[in-house]
DNA sequence: GTGGTTGCAAAAGGTTTGCATCTGT
DNA sequence: ACAGATGCAAACCTTTTGCAACCAC
């Protein structure tokens, strides 16, 4: 979906397109790699330069109860948010701290399947990461 | 590897056994769910009474750089250890925070292969997280 | 106009650092 | 005896909370 669907779809449920939700919703939607806030903060310098972290952790908590960003880990200690996937496969450097994406062609839905029953789970989403050290941080 | 099996090893590196060291690794040997600092240092309150959460951080800190506990995070804020695994296959309940070992036999080795090959990174790890709510917390 | 949104200050957690004291070998 | 381990206080970083001012509808 694209920024603007988004956008219309929450100004059709009732909710408001504020400044804020607006650049944060079209920035994530581009920059498809998951951003922690200390990162976001620094990229609205020159667009919202009044921009607050609180403002910013509000928003991204939001958009994480509409389900249109989800909320990702890598060990570094703060959070990272990104658009909509249901699940993520990310490859991390263990030296560098960046992050790319991994094509996992492999279904892992039966495996979901068979997990929902064994454990009487309700599965919502599932992260898939390989953690080493990336071509540049080799040498 | 037992925790004895790991003490003398690192004895044997010439590390000292000292007493956090000793319970750390005895204690995390037998509860192989992964443990946040806080909780442990609850755990610690009676064995170790004046257990520091500095000394906590540094050991941990210290049993990572020797490759014998591994860092994990579950989106909770914080960080969690435990001993050894080189990979993690774990379900966390989305509303409790509850966190399950899952079985996943599927070897995850020949994608790792592949994904070395197409993104020239040097893979050590990987950590696959299933999210959903629990039995408990699904009625 | 009104309720949701924003910015600011402060607080709350988890984690790290500096330093003096203690301890395992 | 000495290097490493420990405890304490303070600092640091991310995240949350309270509150007054502001803005989208």
């Amino acid at each position: 979906m694209t920024s603007q669907g988004i956008l219309s779809d929450l100004s059709t449920s009732g909710f408001r397109i504020s400044k804020v939700r607006k650049n944060l919703v079209e920035y994530l939607s581009i920059c498809q790699k998951p951003h922690s806030v200390p990162e976001l903060l620094n990229s609205f310098k020159q667009n919202l330069p009044t921009l607050n972290k609180t403002s910013l952790y509000r928003e991204l908590s939001f958009l994480k109860d509409q389900g249109i960003v989800q909320e990702i880990e890598f060990g570094e200690g703060k959070k990272r948010y990104e658009i909509n996937p249901s699940h993520h496969h990310h490859i991390v450097c263990l030296k560098c701290d960046s992050i790319e994406d991994v094509a996992f062609d492999q279904d892992l839905s039966k495996h979901e399947a068979r997990i929902e029953k064994e454990l009487k789970f309700k599965i919502k989403a599932h992260a898939l990461e390989f953690f080493g050290i990336c071509q540049t941080c080799q040498h």
